[in-house]
DNA sequence: GCCGTTTTCGGCCCGACTGTTTTCAGTCG
């Protein structure tokens, strides 16, 4: 059992007892313990099997929680959930998933009007019946129907990070298996795609019985959907669901050529074999039903007169071309990486201190860091008025002094506010080492608003870079309304920096505005936004959406060394 | 449900916005 299958049970929870009107307070408890469950470093049926005690010693974990945590391991069940479930069923919790919707609604929606479900939901608001409700109006109801359109839309995928980290642990499963040979993920997973609707896995056998009975046994398996001799269908217990291809060795490049696409990049390159009178499939290249090619994927991209091509640049758009004038840029990599420029405290909303952050920045060889907690505004997160940012920046000299073979700059991440001006003064930002300027709020602001706060905060001499300049949440919500171009001739005349903001609901700017604000010479910072020690490791997506973009370690700041770094940084 | 040099009860992060109301509940971050 993973600590992220526990977290998500009590989170699964927590949304339940709060549709049911439960005490908010325990509530909060059960939310608390499950984020810091599934960052917890060590396993947690490991401890629960080993040293029960040390359960309730895990910040917000007490006695109850380190009960249910010990029970959960042993059972693989969670009494509680299930009763809960009953009361609340599945598809009302669904309905969480609509932007305006929360407990209180949807328990209104399953108790006055029966609806437990989202279709159930559509029915009601176009039979007029919710915008009747107490509470509701004709504008909520329309907009439960955009919401319901949107989430229709983005469909199942769940965020890279997630996939990946079940693909993982299913490849290792994998690979450990007498009579397999290679293992790998495919498809839009080794594509870095933001988003991933489904996991295909590739593996060579001699035994596919063995590696198949191996994927149904998994514990992140929930059902055998289809099994035949070569491909085996499963729904993990996530929802996601996983193709595993079972291929001759000589097939492998091949298969994994064709498995991981995209279809567009395949289209071009099955055409380009055509004009060669050849024939590209899962099975290899051949000419006249003669195998060529297959083995590896460099062999397939020579029968068609091109060098290995990255999969994060396979979508066709232009990589064909390059690949063909041998001028593919050399992609960055997370090795490149010396700074992290973005990251929280427990000053304001992150779990660790200044030292520990700093410590475990060291440890991931990283030569400099900058401190960037929240500004007043962001209230919710504590956010740091004039006085607090000062006696903050007193204690990142301290561990200056402490912490040695890193660099710790002083920095915040600035709130800009609704009506344009910066949620702290020039004069206070004029003291910092580092200032990444934010959208927080006003996100639904018309375009001409979101630009002129955009511009306003370019044009302050003070900030050094916008951070996550579209403010969207993959999936949750849509980038701000506003004109990207506006925004990369105002950095690149000013001389402001653009993030690629790395957290992996984020990851903003996207690879092609990434790739447009490079085009215009601007300097890009790939930033974790870590909020704990371990969001530090949060950077490879950055480094993924980066290769996405095409970027080399020469289009990134952040890959230079401090003092060459700062010399990038617009001076007031 | 957690926590505690204010310790076994009584707190627990809160300001702004939206759409609904006619003074505010619900949602969001």
């Amino acid at each position: 059992m993973l600590n992220s299958e526990i977290a998500r049970m009590f989170e699964d929870l927590a949304d339940r007892l709060e549709i049911s009107g439960a005490n908010p307070f325990r509530i909060r408890a059960y939310r608390q313990a499950a984020k810091t469950l599934s960052e917890w470093p060590e396993s947690l049926a490991d401890i629960a099997e080993t040293a029960r005690e040390k359960l309730i010693s895990i910040p917000g974990v007490g006695k109850d929680l380190a009960d249910k945590i010990a029970v959960i391991v042993e059972t693989n069940a969670f009494q509680q959930l299930e009763e809960m479930r009953k009361e609340v069923p599945d598809g009302v919790v669904e309905m969480l998933r609509i932007p305006g919707l929360g407990p209180k609604k949807v328990a209104l929606l399953f108790k006055y009007l029966a609806v437990g479900s989202l279709s159930d939901l559509k029915q009601a608001v176009e039979a007029g019946h919710v915008a009747k409700l107490k509470g509701f109006g004709e504008k909520t109801a329309k907009s439960i129907l955009e919401g319901l359109a949107n989430l229709a839309q983005s469909g199942s995928r769940v965020y890279l990070a997630e996939a990946k980290v079940e693909a993982d642990a299913i490849v290792e499963a994998l690979q450990n298996v007498p009579g397999v040979g290679q293992v790998s993920a495919a498809g839009s997973l080794r594509r870095r795609k933001e988003t991933v609707g489904d996991l295909d896995v590739l593996a060579t056998a001699s035994n596919a019985t063995a590696a198949m009975d191996t994927l149904a046994r998994h514990p992140l398996v929930n059902k055998v959907l289809a099994r035949g001799d070569t491909k085996q269908r499963v729904r993990l217990k996530s929802g996601l669901e996983l193709d595993l291809r079972v291929v001759p060795e000589e097939s492998y490049g091949a298969a994994m050529q064709y498995f991981t696409g995209s279809k567009e990049h395949n289209i071009v390159i099955r055409r380009r074999a055509q004009e060669r009178g050849l024939k590209i499939n899962e099975y290899g290249v051949f000419r006249d039903e003669i195998s060529v090619a297959g083995r590896t994927e460099e062999d397939v991209y020579a029968t068609v007169g091109l060098p290995w091509i990255p999969p994060e640049l396979r979508e066709n758009r232009g990589e064909i071309e390059r690949a063909e004038q041998g001028k593919l840029p050399q992609l960055i990599e997370l090795t490149d990486i010396v700074g992290d420029m973005h990251m929280h405290t427990t000053a304001t909303d992150g779990t660790a201190s200044i030292r520990e952050m700093a410590e475990a920045a060291k440890l991931r060889g990283l030569q400099y860091i900058a401190i960037t907690d929240h500004s007043k505004r962001v209230s919710m997160a504590n956010g740091l008025n004039a006085d607090r940012l000062r006696q903050h920046w007193k204690e990142i000299e301290k561990v200056r002094g402490q912490v040695s073979g890193i660099e710790i700059l002083k920095g915040i991440e600035c709130d800009i506010l609704e009506d344009g001006t910066m949620d702290l003064d020039d004069a206070v930002l004029a003291e910092a080492d580092w200032v990444i300027a934010v959208l927080h709020y006003g996100l639904r602001q018309p375009k001409e608003q979101i630009d002129l706060r955009l511009l306003n905060a370019v044009r302050n001499p003070h900030v050094s870079i916008i951070g996550h300049p579209t403010a969207r949440i993959i999936g949750k919500r849509p980038p701000v309304a506003f004109s990207f171009e506006a925004l990369l001739k105002a950095a690149a005349d000013y001389g402001i920096m653009l993030e690629i903001n790395a957290s992996y609901m984020r990851l903003d700017l996207d690879d092609i505005q990434a790739a447009a604000a490079r085009d215009r010479g601007i300097p890009i910072v790939i930033s974790t936004d870590a909020h704990s020690t371990q969001g530090l490791d949060g950077m490879q997506y950055g480094i993924f959406q980066a290769r996405r973009a095409g970027l080399t370690r020469h289009d990134v700041a952040n890959t230079l060394p401090l003092q060459e770094f700062q010399k990038r940084i617009r001076r007031a």
